[in-house]
DNA sequence: AAGAATGTTAGGCATATACCTAAGTAACTC
DNA sequence: GAGTTACTTAGGTATATGCCTAACATTCTT
């Protein structure tokens, strides 16, 4: 039963795959800065307005933005609780592996002592 | 001039790539647990072992696991610091993040202050 | 040496991704 | 109300991805 905090296998697909993309990339640290319209991202990069919507809807769609249109602009912002899960989903692997490599330095320790 | 602490644009792409999908991410989650054969790490799954390869080689090309043949068997482990490196990433825009909310935080209440 | 175990290569198929241009639609601005 | 702005939809192309089967190579076991 995955819920806000447990991201389900789709959710990360969609949240990695997100992010394995340099313009999406770069759309998220534009918006750590704060919020914006999509012309607004859109420009620095040379890429028709229909390519980079797109970008903008897979970030949407991996709940790693969230959009609203007021009037004839659509505003954007960073939803960082979901980059929050995907960061914790690999901390929690290299913490994994970190205590595995603490434990092995312990047994080395441990053998040295007794050399 | 990339290195092998800010990894460039490329590296990002496959790394996270790499981790937008489910069998290699349970590929990492079984090697955090320690070194493993290739035999081993497809045994879970219900694929033909060239598929499973490929996701393999897709984590190698990424960084994310590096592997030896020895004999007949390709013996594969954990690369951490790439891990770390994609959680770095994520990490510093969540930080810039927060310490906006942070800074909104303190102007809303040096505002409730003053009404 | 024969057979089993462990990859590996080659080739093919279906779907997804990243881009484009052309042609809308809706909301401001004058 | 005519033009401009800011998206949006539709449709098309090229490449990448994820899977498969069949066949091959190498190494270990007996």
């Amino acid at each position: 039963m995955p819920n806000i905090l447990s991201p389900d296998s789709n959710a990360l697909d969609r949240g990695f795959q997100a992010l394995a993309d340099a313009t999406r990339r770069g759309v998220i640290a534009r918006l750590a800065q704060g919020e914006a319209s999509v012309a607004d991202l859109a420009a620095p990069y040379d890429m028709a307005l229909p390519s980079f919507l797109q970008h903008v809807r897979v970030l949407e769609a991996a709940g790693l933005i969230s959009t609203v249109k007021t009037g004839r602009v659509r505003t954007c912002w960073l939803e960082a609780q979901r980059l929050a899960a995907l960061d914790q989903w690999i901390a929690g692997y290299e913490a994994a592996w970190n205590t595995r490599l603490d434990r092995l330095g312990q047994i080395l320790e441990t053998k040295g002592d007794t050399q």
